[in-house]
DNA sequence: TTGACAGGCAACCAAATGGTTGCATATTGT
DNA sequence: ACAATATGCAACCATTTGGTTGCCTGTCAA
């Protein structure tokens, strides 16, 4: 889990996540066109990132590297992580204001 | 937001929150305790990354100052970007099956 | 076969990151 | 007042990270 939330960290590879969603199953030099003013090896290595963490799957395809979106340890996040703290929303931040308040006193 | 990705790349962070969860408003002192072999001050730059993300609010109370977890940006993420990928889970999923079937043809 | 196209690998570099040590500052209890 | 406590600030260091350039390999098409 560390792998996908580091590999989250980086714009650069949100954005390539978002534009696979956008367009499921591009190469390496389809994802660098549009990708401003970046060297293939740069983008190919934030695939590689990407990868390693189980974000986008790819095939071989002849010459090319087809790369897809993979959704799934983003939905883990979602499940274990954040729903943690979804819970508990409300209640820390009805907390939090009464700590605020009880500062003063 | 790329703040808070950021904030949330680090393991020992991620473990601050955990504790700030379990027990909210703690001090400094407080969470560097079992924050295993390391430096008060590296555990307050940690929380200064978590403030500046927004991650965790504090009030100074006399000499002390104490941590409140926010779970909001947290809950911003899960709305806007995992909600994103989330909704395309099983289409993605059965793309890349047949993507991969037809690989082979 | 041979040239063009898609990608991989490795060395290298600058900047950011995680961590440390040392000292300064503010608050509290006696 | 004074010592202890709780934190802040700044300089410094090692490692990681994002990016580059240069070259090598594999595949398709003429």
């Amino acid at each position: 889990m560390d792998a996908v939330f580091k590999a989250l960290a980086d714009g650069s590879r949100r954005e390539l996540l978002d534009r696979l969603r956008a367009d499921n199953g591009q190469t390496l030099n389809e994802l660098c066109a549009g990708l401003g003013g970046m060297t293939r090896q740069a983008v190919s290595k934030h695939l590689g990132v990407l990868e390693e963490a189980n974000l986008v799957a790819t095939i071989k395809r002849g010459r090319e590297k087809l790369h897809y979106l993979n959704p799934v340890p983003i939905h883990e996040i979602a499940e274990r992580w954040i729903g943690k703290f979804e819970r508990s929303r409300l209640d820390a931040l009805s907390a939090l204001k009464a700590a605020l308040e009880a500062g003063d006193a």
